[in-house]
DNA sequence: CAGATTTACTTTAAGTCTAAACAATTGAAG
DNA sequence: CTTCAATTGTTTAGACTTAAAGTAAATCTG
């Protein structure tokens, strides 16, 4: 019993379709959620945010975290406050420009963060196992014209 | 920028199609609570609570909302008492069980949703436009095995 | 039928998220 | 140089969400 269920069969397929889509998204990420709760005492923000550090090891300013995230930029604020609080992310100034600063990992946020990553790659890879190869290859590109149709919808009306 | 940039190569390709899914869910779901706070000053778990009085008009018990909109009790608790405030749903007793009653659309609420709906139903069919009618069913039928993996991953440990 | 357990729902505390208002700094134009 | 606009980040108010504890009623069990 989950959200597309009973979905009537007059609803066009594409609302099918979104209802599922939401449906496999929620399902994986409350997977993540507890599992990041259970097994390390985080939240999927904190390690989202992390994660994006990582990639960035000379750190991001706020409103990258914020683009990259997809959130606001106060959300941002208050889980980087949080983070710096555990010792495991850090304010760096920039030169140049005293509105701004660098988030980086420190060394324990890189190394509590790798512990999480391993888990985090194994969960998702169990998600998607009961794809082949070219199954996941076909799923990927079909989201893949949904994202960019989205794109381009945004930049019609300008 | 979003969050599945610079997924770097060594990942996965798990855990690149899982990016491009969250991303793709969040654009879409982005979109549409921003419709519906301005064109109808309501949020998204006020509307998905009520397309499931839509669905059963006869009511649905808190629990029963509960495992439909895949969130805890207490969340649907606050969500309909808003909605009885705003006189769009009603709480009706139920025969035999004094702890229990059902949650249902009023008559405004049935025309207050039919409004949504049809705008709704519009946003998700332009956000899935691009696809053919092929590939909507493709894309349906993989998250379904997805959908089902998950499922049946539950089921494996009881 | 009395006590214990389960079920249905609510409340609470804390985290997440947003939009909007705010403060500080930078940059550009006159 | 001065003023004005844009940029960067924070704060605030409000809604959503959860897990856990709490309340009340139904049900099971001896």
């Amino acid at each position: 019993m989950d959200m597309e269920a009973q979905s009537h069969s007059e609803h066009p397929q594409a609302l099918r379709l979104w209802l599922r889509l939401l449906t496999c998204t929620q399902l994986i990420e409350k997977q993540v959620r507890n599992s990041l709760r259970g097994q390390f005492d985080t939240t999927l923000p904190r390690f989202d945010l992390m994660a994006q550090l990582q990639r960035n090891p000379d750190g991001l300013k706020m409103n990258e975290l914020s683009r990259r995230m997809m959130v606001t930029g106060g959300n941002v604020t208050g889980i980087t406050d949080q983070l710096v609080v555990e010792g495991l992310v850090e304010r760096m100034n920039v030169n140049g420009d005293r509105r701004a600063y660098y988030v980086r990992l420190t060394v324990q946020g890189r190394k509590t963060f790798a512990e999480m990553a391993k888990q985090h790659e194994d969960w998702i890879v169990s998600a998607f196992e009961v794809l082949t190869a070219k199954e996941v290859d076909a799923l990927y590109k079909l989201l893949g014209k949904v994202k960019e149709h989205h794109h381009a919808k945004l930049l019609e009306t300008v």
